[in-house]
DNA sequence: TAGATTGTTAATCGATTAACAATC
DNA sequence: TAGATTGTTAATCGATTAACAATC
């Protein structure tokens, strides 16, 4: 499979093609073609295809691509069934209830552990995840695979905790902390949630739809006037 | 200001033009360069020149920018100056956390209220926010100005929930359920927080990474039993 | 003034869309 | 078989990068 280089773009999309495929696979619907799933997606059917060409020949002439088996296939490009291990940072507030109600499995990661620094938690469990000291943390990393690290901490401590990791050889991190740690000359993967970011986004389209109408109704009224 | 048509990879690189900004400014840096800019941020200077100049005149030639209006104008750019107003929907462990947790302020928006269905919850001040009933939510959007649904309520009743706040007259979406609710025929904005669309990307990059990294080997071992 | 750096136009690069032969 | 729909090549479109005159 694969082994060109496929585009961010690209791979963004197929998250959204999985979720998509599960949807229409608990309605029933066992084939689907290009076009019926662009117009699902708001995507035109030649993107669609190719995307998929990126990875290999999923689909059938005439017929479309099996639902189930497309979303298998995309599953494991995105190495859903590699087993990935994953430990998370700091369970304040968000770290809990990541722990709480994400599913980390449905989305083929097994969630090993938590730290903290807090005395009161460490030795509890939290939705199955024991929660470790913060102080084990350098032992358990030599004890055992992790592949992602989840950072929940607080920005004061984000960069450095970080440093600290990645100098213990871990190369992958979810982050949580809404501070900016790509550093752009390594080759660490850090995948960011930047809620601020997603939020000010809106903010502008918002903000660019109310000047709009504003814009809109002023004509008019010019309209109006000139009559 | 503005009145181009600017496209969303500019718009998503706005605010974290804006979170360097504070972080330059904290740091006491009054001036920056684009060229300086962008190798802090892993852009080039020509994109970040571009970028600006979709909404005006921010930089003096020979000078550079100045850290503090530049961020004032991104700022108001983004809308932050506008005093939207926010309602949050369902109080469960997201929702909570993002109550706790996330400065809707610090973004430029007001959080006026929380709604959600459990009788012990209804009543109750989380950070600050009033916890409402589901069933004051119609009149609460008859009498108040609400620019901004934040939306934290269980994926089953996501898209009903949603049905009905856009024929209230809501357009404006900030999605935790991890269903899609993008109708692409519509102008409603939903901008979207799936969780396990960037867990997934990351999972893609990590296998790539893993995938390369064997390969590599790979190629050396032949190369060392050629000998 | 000379040096630096912008804003903007032109060139390049990459991603999306269209078209169509292959084929189920 | 005929109709449908893929995979892929070519054409178009848009975004990024380069270049440079303008100017602080």
């Amino acid at each position: 499979m694969k082994r060109i280089k496929v585009s961010n773009n690209v791979i963004r999309r197929l998250p959204r093609y999985l979720r998509k495929l599960d949807e229409l696979n608990e309605q029933g619907v066992s084939r689907i073609s290009s076009g019926e799933l662009g117009k699902q997606l708001g995507l035109t059917p030649s993107q669609i295809r190719q995307d998929f060409s990126c990875f290999g020949d999923f689909g059938q002439q005439g017929y479309g691509y099996n639902v189930n088996t497309l979303r298998q296939d995309i599953a494991t490009i995105l190495g859903m069934d590699r087993g990935f291990n994953a430990i998370l940072l700091g369970v304040g507030n968000i770290g809990n209830a990541l722990l709480q109600n994400f599913s980390f499995e449905e989305w083929g990661f097994s969630m090993k552990a938590a730290f903290d620094v807090k005395p009161e938690l460490i030795g509890k469990e939290v939705n199955g995840v024991p929660v470790l000291s913060q102080e084990q943390l350098s032992d358990y990393l030599q004890q055992n695979k992790v592949d992602v690290v989840v950072l929940c901490v607080p920005k004061e401590i984000a960069v450095k905790m970080t440093n600290d990791l990645i100098e213990q050889g871990i190369d992958a991190f979810w982050n949580f902390t809404n501070v900016e740690l790509t550093d752009p000359n390594s080759d660490v993967l850090v995948e960011n949630m930047h809620f601020s970011d997603s939020l000010l986004a809106l903010s502008y389209f918002v903000s660019d739809k109310a000047d709009e109408e504003l814009a809109r109704q002023n004509r008019q009224k010019r309209l109006n006037n000139r009559t």
